[in-house]
RNA sequence: CGGGGCGUAGCGCAGCCCGGUAGCGCACCUGCCUUGGGCGCAGGGGGUCGCGUGUUCGAAUCACGCCGCCCCGACCA
């Protein structure tokens, strides 16, 4: 593709983003589909690295994976009241189908848990039954009024866990558990901070008792929930009849867990690590951790610098790029755009003196090594590079996070706060968990993100709102 | 859905106000030459000007309607 200029961040913080995904080729708007986007080879490699990570993460925790219809009786949204409360602002709906009208209209999914209702009260008879944990990889549709490539499309990739337990307590475990999986992938593999906490009872799920969530920073201070857990209770279990006899022979409906984590994740990762050169990539999360760009000058170099990239590229599982016609200088703006962490160097210099020279994508460094160590130096620049993706992103998370004891405090934080100039920021601020609370921070469009469970800011204080005592801080922010 | 911007070659744009049959840069193709941070020169291919209707002898250009994209808000993973 055509490659042009990238908009600094400073400049404009969602065009930046835009010219980030075009240029690093992750993906496009669909522009013949409304509010759709085409994920394009390098972002749908980055969604499978998420996607293996996560699975071997689900499997070891005993989940697997099925995979469900697509279309919804419509009846059945309608028998969480909650539930289709919150989602009937953004269903597709099929009332047409091999020329006929339907008798009942099918919703395509926004989300599974009344369709997996239904299968659990078809599977589940016996507390012999229980736990009952699956997964799904689905498409979803959510008929969004506005979209963001990656951060929110009409359809998107995700994943869906469903699981059903004998006791509120054992339900509430896998809430947690699944909670700390999304931040160890976040953090260990995406090098994304989070903050794990509780949402408000505002923010939750419809049709859930409560839901957990991992929030991240975003470059501009902009919050993203990166990932969703939810303890739904015996709502669902009441709704579809999903019981089982218990050890005591006594009927009881299922306690329900579900949570989530979508292609979404993929803009947090860009939002988070990349900057005005283009796309910059984790180790982790990179489909291609090195690639190799030869150098030659006359054609009777060629040939030996060729040999040598090959036999290099194979020693370390990178890409050689062959191309021909295209100058060294083009290719490395190219992998620069493209996040490689490590573009290796090699001419007939580095061929002479037995060198290669290696450049690292986050901070630009140029090193010459003996080609003997280039293995042992690449894996080692591979993890500093990660290592140090996290530490700045952890840092950028702590210096911009505030605590405020007033309303007045927070409405001064973040009242002239805008994805455009950036400058936003975390606000730690006691307040109770009511809804009007919730309400009354839309002045200045502004969220309660979460209640952290690790208590980050003093204890119990008194809410900025009502005065009521509470336990704990909560994060106030402005979010995607 | 409200406000703003935009839609002309694969990409970025000019032309539109003042109607006369489409142009520039990059990319692409051919040849030569080059290659350590976006090589150069020469030649060449490619567009029913987002869609529709209307006004006109004639519409990229004017009018009306529609569609899509981006930004800002309300709604949301």
């Amino acid at each position: 593709m055509a490659e042009s200029p990238i908009t600094p961040r400073a400049k404009d913080f969602a065009t930046w983003y835009q010219d980030v995904v075009l240029q690093g080729d992750m993906a496009e708007p669909a522009e013949i589909v409304k509010g759709c986007m085409v994920i394009k080879p390098n972002g749908y490699a980055v969604w499978e690295v998420l996607q293996r990570e996560l699975d071997q993460r689900f499997k070891a925790t005993g989940h697997q994976n099925v995979y469900l219809p697509l279309l919804i009786p419509e009846s059945f949204l309608k028998k969480e009241a909650e539930h289709v409360e919150g989602f009937a602002p953004e269903l597709a709906v099929v009332t047409i189908a091999g020329g006929k009208k339907l008798e009942e209209p099918y919703v395509i999914r926004p989300t599974s848990e009344t369709i997996v209702g239904h299968f659990f009260s078809k599977w589940i008879q016996s507390y012999r039954d229980l736990p009952m944990l699956i997964n799904q990889w689905a498409n979803v549709l959510r008929w969004e009024l506005r979209t963001r490539m990656f951060l929110r499309t009409t359809e998107f990739l995700w994943q869906e866990g469903h699981t059903a337990h004998s006791s509120h307590e054992e339900a509430l475990e896998e809430v947690v558990r699944m909670l700390h999986v999304y931040g160890d992938v976040a953090e260990n593999v995406m090098a994304m901070p989070v903050i794990r906490g509780v949402k408000s009872r505002a923010e939750k799920f419809a049709g859930a008792l409560q839901s957990y969530s991992i929030e991240a920073m975003m470059q501009n201070g902009l919050a993203l929930q990166a990932g969703t857990s939810h303890d739904l209770g015996q709502n669902f279990g009441k709704a579809f009849d999903v019981q089982f006899q218990s050890k005591e022979g006594k009927l009881e409906y299922v306690w329900q867990t579900s949570w989530g984590v979508s292609t979404r994740l993929i803009g947090g990762l860009i939002m988070t690590h990349s900057d005005d050169k283009g796309l910059v990539l984790p180790p982790k999360v990179a489909p291609r951790k090195g690639v190799i760009v030869p150098i030659y000058r006359k054609e009777e170099e060629r040939g030996p610098v060729m040999e040598a990239a090959e036999k290099l590229a194979l020693s370390i599982g990178a890409h050689v790029d062959r191309r021909d016609g295209q100058t060294p200088g083009a290719k490395f703006f190219h992998w620069e755009r493209q996040g490689v962490p490590v573009v290796i160097e090699i001419g007939p210099r580095d061929l002479a003196a037995g060198n290669v020279v290696l450049k690292r994508r986050d901070t630009g460094t140029k090193e010459v090594i003996p080609q003997d160590t280039l293995v042992a130096k690449f894996n080692e620049t591979l993890d500093a590079m990660q290592t140090d993706l996290f530490a700045k992103a952890r840092q950028r998370l702590a210096d911009n996070t505030v605590t405020a004891n007033s309303l007045e405090e927070v409405r001064a934080i973040l009242d002239d706060v805008t994805a455009e100039k950036g400058g936003g920021k975390f606000v730690m601020a006691h307040l109770k968990d009511d809804p009007a609370n919730d309400a009354m921070l839309k002045e200045f469009r502004a969220t309660v993100r979460n209640i952290p469970l690790e208590d980050h800011y003093d204890g119990p204080g008194k809410c900025i709102l009502t005065g009521e005592k509470v336990p704990q801080r909560v994060v106030i922010a402005k979010a995607y």
